[in-house]
RNA sequence: GGCGGCGUGGCCGAGUGGUUUAGGCAAGGGCCUGCAAAGCCCUGUACCCGGGUUCGAUUCCCGGCGCCGCCUCCA
């Protein structure tokens, strides 16, 4: 069973299923602008972590918010004079059209904050009532003080996280560290009714509402990026010790991507936005990327590197059309004989490999190593006129990267216009004729209209 | 200042107290090919510095240097 590191106690450890089901509650986006490459890897690690439980057999509930009402999102539509929902709607398309073409599955849940106001109140009337949070002129705080073990996700106690010189204390906080529950409403600012006063929740009291609305009481698995460690998570996991409700029984965290070793953010400028990296890079490519160093450490991702991994997945591709056209001649004259068998247990081995890899905290790394091993030996086996034992083994590599969600598909299939499918004819005839400038003449057209050329025993293939 | 982490061969990036290599991409050589492409084989004296523990450390411990993240909104 999949071993996966807890932030919490510092150490890896299986997943608990809460009544059967694996509760997967992962913090989506503050839908105010379009998503970065940042956000795509947070995406696309939780997605690999998902389809790869559901490819386990477990039984997986995914659940994802989207914060619809927050500072930024007013912020903008103040600058712009357009309507705080119009903002939000319009990034969260961009959200799911980019998850859309990262080949992200849609969780089974995307609970939306303005949706969870009425638990939300219900949940500051519950913590005010229980001493834990107090009112104050601008809004609704909890009191960290009374929270049991508050630093457990930052390591730090109190003490040491009330020493850090950036914390500043607020208008209305007892306690620099206490933080907004219920924001009092202010001109111009959506607000919706409360007993404590008119106001809006604070980002970190929709997560505990909706997780436990939608996954029950501790639930698997609470992940997020890891700038969220602290404060946000620490406060949702504050919230629920003050109500004395059982929460998150695992923390996960993505590690944070990279430009030049800096952390990728606006501030710096240094982004790279998910529409580009669709339009410029295969964006199987950057699945390929994030599967290939560990989920929590930071990844550098530039244009080159995109690049870079492209071409790997070209290699998987290549080899998706190999075994296309290996498979008729794969049909085992003597099904159930010694080479069937070997073909099958080097195939097992290979998939036991992979599975024992990402069963390691997830170890993407390890379980690509071994799949680019099954690609290497599928096509020499290729290459040893085995088709028997390549569809086999390659064919159980690309299997388990589908089961990742990176899906190869042979690039042959595609038919090129009538005008490539004649040059690539022509060129045929050439070389039959052993004419090779005029074959060479062909094949430099062919490339002129974009397409590959490669040789095989039946011919000129052609490829984008 | 507190806490956490990182420093691996041209680049990205795993991993481990010592027997056989992570892997990808790039580079060089070879096989195949009319040539190329694709594929395969081979190659590059990799583990920041200084101590320590050890028969043996890139891998553990201590110190140093450099870098990064969080401590404020942030995936």
């Amino acid at each position: 069973m999949l071993r996966l590191y807890d932030t919490a106690s510092e150490r890896a450890h299986e997943l608990v299923p809460s009544s059967g089901v694996l509760g997967l509650y992962v913090c989506g986006p503050t839908v105010y602008g379009p998503p970065h490459v940042g956000h795509g890897r947070l995406a696309l690690v939780f997605d690999v972590l998902r389809r790869y439980l559901e490819h386990r057999g477990e039984t997986v509930r995914h659940v994802s918010n989207v914060t619809d009402v927050d500072d930024k999102i007013i912020d903008r539509s103040r600058a712009e004079g357009r309507p705080w929902q119009a903002i939000a709607e319009e990034a969260e398309a961009a959200w799911w059209s980019a998850m859309s073409d990262l080949s992200v599955l849609r969780p089974h849940e995307v609970p939306h904050a303005t949706s969870y106001v009425e638990g939300m109140v219900e949940l500051v009337e519950d913590l005010l009532g229980r001493g834990a949070a107090y009112r104050a002129p601008d809004g609704v705080y909890l009191s960290v003080a009374a929270v049991d073990g508050y630093g457990l996700l930052a390591h730090q106690d109190l003490e040491a996280l009330r020493a850090g010189e950036r914390v500043h204390a607020e208008a209305g906080k007892r306690s620099p560290l206490d933080f907004a529950l219920w924001k009092a409403a202010k001109a111009g600012e959506p607000s919706w009714p409360a007993p404590f006063g008119a106001g809006r929740p604070g980002w970190h009291t929709e997560c505990v509402v909706m997780s436990l609305a939608l996954l029950g009481e501790a639930f698997s698995l609470h992940g997020g990026g890891y700038d969220l460690r602290f404060p946000h998570h620490e406060n949702e996991r504050a919230q629920a010790v003050a109500l004395g409700r059982p929460f998150a029984r695992h923390w996960v965290h993505s590690g944070l991507v990279e430009v030049g070793g800096q952390k990728m953010s606006k501030s710096l400028g240094n982004y790279l936005t998910l529409a580009d990296l669709v339009e410029r890079a295969d964006p199987r490519a950057y699945r390929l990327l994030v599967l290939r160093a560990k989920y929590r450490s930071p990844l550098e991702v530039t244009p080159e590197l995109l690049g870079e991994a492209g071409r790997a997945v070209e290699r998987l591709d290549e080899l998706a059309g190999r075994l296309a056209t290996a498979r008729p001649a794969a049909a085992d004259p003597d099904p159930g004989g010694p080479g069937e068998r070997s073909a099958t247990t080097a195939a097992d081995a290979l998939a036991a490999r992979f599975q024992s890899a990402m069963d390691d905290d997830l170890d993407t790394a390890g379980a690509v190593a071994a799949l680019f091993d099954g690609v290497r030996e599928a096509n020499r086996l290729l290459d040893a006129a085995d088709p028997a034992g390549a569809v086999a083994v390659g064919g159980r590599a690309l299997e388990c990267f589908s089961a990742v969600g990176l899906a190869t598909s042979d690039p042959f299939s595609q038919a090129p216009d009538e005008a490539v499918q004649a040059l690539a004819r022509r060129r045929d005839a050439a070389r039959a004729a052993r004419d090779w400038a005029a074959a060479d003449a062909a094949r430099a057209e062919i490339e002129a209209l974009g397409w590959r050329v490669e040789d095989s025993p039946s011919g000129t293939r052609l490829r984008r």
